[in-house]
RNA sequence: GACUCGGUAGCUCAGCCGGUAGAGCAACGGCCUUUUAAGCCGUGGGUCCUGGGUUCAAAUCCCAGCCGGGUCACCA
């Protein structure tokens, strides 16, 4: 039994008192609502009375008691407002227990509580709820942070310990109005994007979590075991193989907001469960793909913000399409002044080596070109550039370039320096799939941790009765909201980011 | 995984040239019928992350560990 606290104990003890009194701290009935802090704060008029018969409920966030009179602060889910509780109003008998001993007294801190009564402005001129009839909804046992704001909008005491706030987001929540605010916008990024992908036509789908092959990219995934069948199960580290099996049955346009999981270090970017959306619609092609996704990417900007800018630490960029388009090739001799075109493995080896990347023996001549794409040239793509034509080694699942046999038609998208995007023109070929399967499974048993270790012979199996010319977007959900709330942490977007255990 | 910074009251922090713990807010008692970081008077509250070591004496110095932040490494 863990020991309580002063204040704890003190909570614990109103309550009991609460209970003496004949109140029940935690009522069943349903309490009617009939406005929001928000919605009166935007619209009160002094004198108006269309606000003379409101019902509020929500959360005692501050006590101001002046003897017979008190202001108190109510906060919803839409923020906070002033209340005004006079004994005499709320306690119109001979007994005032319910402002003396239980308004004073027993209310806390924390305690949800419901209101009834008329708004009007106070001599300062703060819209504010005279309370007629005051009920307690649910007593809270452990005190809050206290967070106060002065009247230059300076934040005192803010409750900023991140391993607090992660392990107790609903404290976090609670006490502090920004970090509602980001998650709102990561629910109106999924809104937005569901909407303009469902506006083109295209069908929402579930694939499965739990795989018996974790195909679709290249990571560790996280492994359990299925009883009754008796099998190792792993948890997805992509959904792309689904997907594109949905497209081989028939359908136009499908996409999916996926939970992946990848057992890997985690870091600032990275959590070990994180989610991605991924597109495939038929008979298009990359090309297609980016002006879908500039356009897209706007729509997105738009509905979260209300403007296609947004900050990112120290960087201004802008979603507006369109986005620039740079092949890998030209990123390098804009960067180096190095031309990959024409030149073998042996001298991008040698290249690299003298623009002071770190290379090995193992590293074929995709991997170098990626390398020295990521040392070079990846960070200097502050607003979004489309990179395009990547090396066909690094890309198993693409098309070979229609003009170019050692590239692929592959796009990632940059923002910031970072990778917040990733499409092909998809590889629908059944045969070259299964070389390429092959050459990965070659590459992982050689020692290559980069590379698939699983051929999903069912997968294939769906491309040899036919895909047709499909093409594929994947988008970093986390990251982009990131982007949108110029937030550099993951932490910061998602709710219960994954900690080490207490204790 | 490496390096680095941090862990002191419910919260935010100070104390860290070793002498056994402080502030503000919160809490508790009192006053106050339009306050707003409300105010005034008074009070209580701490395994100083854990475990070792040095010392007459450790929140403070040393070692190990745990948890968290940051940087780097890793990362389709």
């Amino acid at each position: 039994m863990v020991k309580l606290t002063e204040q704890e104990i003190v909570r614990r003890e109103n309550l009991q008192k609460i209970l003496d009194l004949g109140i029940n701290p935690y009522p069943a009935y349903l309490y009617n609502v009939n406005s929001t802090a928000k919605e009166i704060k935007d619209n009160y008029k002094e004198g108006s009375e269309d606000y003379d018969d409101i019902s509020l409920a929500g959360r005692l966030m501050m006590k101001r008691v002046m003897g017979k009179a008190s202001f108190a602060e109510l906060q919803d889910s839409t923020g906070k407002i002033q209340i005004y509780v006079n004994r005499d109003i709320i306690c119109p008998e001979e007994n005032k227990d319910l402002y003396n001993k239980v308004f004073k007294k027993l209310l806390d801190i924390g305690d949800f509580i419901g209101v009834k009564g008329h708004v009007f402005t106070t001599k300062v001129g703060e819209t504010s709820i005279h309370v007629s009839e005051l009920t307690l909804l649910s007593k809270s046992l452990k005190p809050l942070p206290i967070v106060k704001t002065d009247a230059e909008g300076n934040i005192h005491d803010a409750f900023t310990d991140p391993e607090l706030r992660y392990r107790q987001r609903y404290v976090d929540l609670v006490v502090n109005p920004e970090v509602r605010e980001i998650f709102k916008k990561r629910t109106k990024l999924y809104s937005s994007m569901r909407q303009f992908f469902d506006d083109a036509g295209y069908l929402e789908v579930e694939t499965p979590i739990l795989q018996a092959i974790p195909g679709g990219a290249a990571a560790k995934p996280f492994i359990t075991h299925h009883n009754s069948l008796d099998i190792p199960m792993y948890l997805r580290i992509a959904n792309e193989l689904y997907l594109k099996r949905l497209i081989v049955g028939g359908f136009d346009g499908v996409y999916e907001f996926s939970k992946n999981f990848r057992n890997e270090g985690m870091d600032r970017t990275h959590n070990p469960e994180f989610t991605a959306m991924e597109i495939y619609v038929a008979y298009k092609d990359y090309n297609w793909m980016m002006e879908f996704t500039e356009k897209l990417l706007e729509h997105c900007a738009m509905a979260v913000n209300g403007t296609t800018q947004a900050t990112f630490g120290e960087h201004e960029i802008d979603f507006k399409a369109p986005y620039k388009r740079v092949t890998m090739r030209q990123a390098i001799i804009d960067f180096t002044g190095f031309d990959i075109e024409g030149k073998n493995e042996a001298e991008i080896r040698t290249a690299a080596k003298g623009m002071g990347i770190e290379v090995d023996e193992k590293m074929g001549k995709g991997k170098l070109i990626d390398e020295i794409f990521g040392e070079k040239c990846e960070g200097n793509y502050i607003d979004p550039t489309f990179i395009i034509d990547y090396p066909k080694e690094m890309s198993p699942l693409c098309k070979v370039h229609r003009k170019n046999n050692e590239l692929t038609e592959r796009f990632e998208l940059m923002v910031c320096g970072k990778e917040i995007a990733n499409a092909y023109s998809e590889l629908n070929d059944p045969i070259d799939q299964k070389e390429r399967f092959e050459e990965q499974l070659r590459l992982s048993e050689k020692g290559d941790e980069e590379a698939g270790q699983f051929i999903d012979y069912d997968f294939l199996r769906a491309l040899e009765y036919g895909m047709p010319p499909t093409s594929g977007l994947g988008i970093g959900m986390d990251r982009l909201i990131m982007f949108l709330t110029n937030n550099e942490s993951i932490q910061e977007v998602l709710f219960f980011p994954q900690m080490k255990p207490e204790n």
